[in-house]
DNA sequence: CGTCTATTTGAATGTACTCAAAAGCGGTGG
DNA sequence: CCACCGCTTTTGAGTACATTCAAATAGACG
């Protein structure tokens, strides 16, 4: 796998949103730098400037939030063609509510504020595409949000499983715990009674 | 309150935001089209297409979904200059995850999508200002899914009055209840609870 | 004043948590 | 290859918080 290709990922992704000149896509190349970041290693941490967003091309991150008690509560999985970020953070350099861990060796690009802006104005199309992408990222964690609120851990776990059905093979069960809201030990009890009811 | 002065709310909060030419701003008051809804009236029901956003000029609105037991949840209270709809149904034309209602007779300014497409083709800046509104809503969504996941109802409702001190005059306790994503009964006992514990 | 709606209170229930310990699994080094 | 270690998952018993269902009280509005 060479250099070129992982730029390639991101050039398809865009590609499939917006209209780019061939121009545009020398810029967008020249503004986003390949990274690689070792499994457990942090892009950002709670609380430090989130300085980079990321795109995924290979691998997997979590985003993550550590309450008061220590207890860490998962706002999403980041795989391939996944952006990594805190978004608030990110664009007005204030301390970032969650950090970016990598689950396993992961390949990022990743790009920083000023570069993202330049960019922008080089390329006006972005600022369209990262709007709708920001719009469906509220939109998606609006549902999860009702979800949350209608219904039990068996229900977020059931719809869990149905949209990302090889997520139990991708991570752990106590990281499934923690994007459920629930105890490790809860999902255990949770995934028993399942099996039992099928029998 | 001549219905100039609906207008200057709008230009008003837009220009805190991005620089308007006088052109600009004659283009903005062309797209919305002042309107009132009456107490208990809907801008969009759950299901429907959003076909508008608002902005809210005098009066309050609730956003809700309503689960399949029939159990509201209120995702926010949209009061003097903040923005009524559902992001993902206005701009994919998709059934609204949620419905907006009237908690009170309010006055808005609403534009339909086709209306505000032609808008930012007209005045760029504005797809730049929504795309940073958008953010600010998800960063707001994030850390309320975090308090949510991380503590129990005392925490989330000590918060809330915390941040909007006022609220309690403005909506009804069950309103709230339903923001917090408790059962009034819940709410009223733990009111009591922190009471008891002032005495 | 009377009716309708909202709030409070009570008792029993349920879901997930806490604390604790055992069992399973995977990798490492002897 | 097996024994051991650390980490994950399972199981158990007791607890906490919010729910459910039911009824009583308080408030708002015509």
């Amino acid at each position: 796998m060479e250099m070129e290709s992982y730029y390639s990922d991101l050039i398809r992704y865009f590609s499939e949103r917006i209209i780019l000149s061939d121009s545009d896509i020398k810029l967008i190349i020249s503004a986003y730098e390949f990274r690689v970041l070792k499994k457990k290693e942090f892009l950002f941490h709670q609380g430090e400037v989130c300085r980079y967003e990321a795109f995924v091309i290979k691998g997997a991150c979590k985003l993550y939030y550590s309450d008061l008690k220590g207890a860490d509560h998962i706002l999403y999985f980041a795989f391939k063609d996944w952006w990594v970020g805190d978004v608030a953070s990110f664009s007005t350099q204030e301390p970032a509510a969650m950090s970016a861990q990598a689950l396993e060796e992961t390949y990022i690009l990743t790009v920083n504020a000023q570069r993202k802006e330049a960019l922008f104005a080089q390329v006006p199309q972005l600022e369209r595409m990262f709007r709708v992408i920001t719009q469906r990222t509220l939109s998606v964690l609006q549902k999860r949000f009702f979800l949350t609120m209608s219904g039990g851990a068996r229900e977020r776990y059931l719809q869990l499983i149905e949209r990302y059905p090889t997520i139990e093979q991708l991570v752990p069960q106590y990281q499934i715990a923690s994007y459920l809201g629930i105890l490790p030990e809860s999902l255990s009890r949770l995934k028993k009674q399942l099996y039992e009811q099928t029998i």
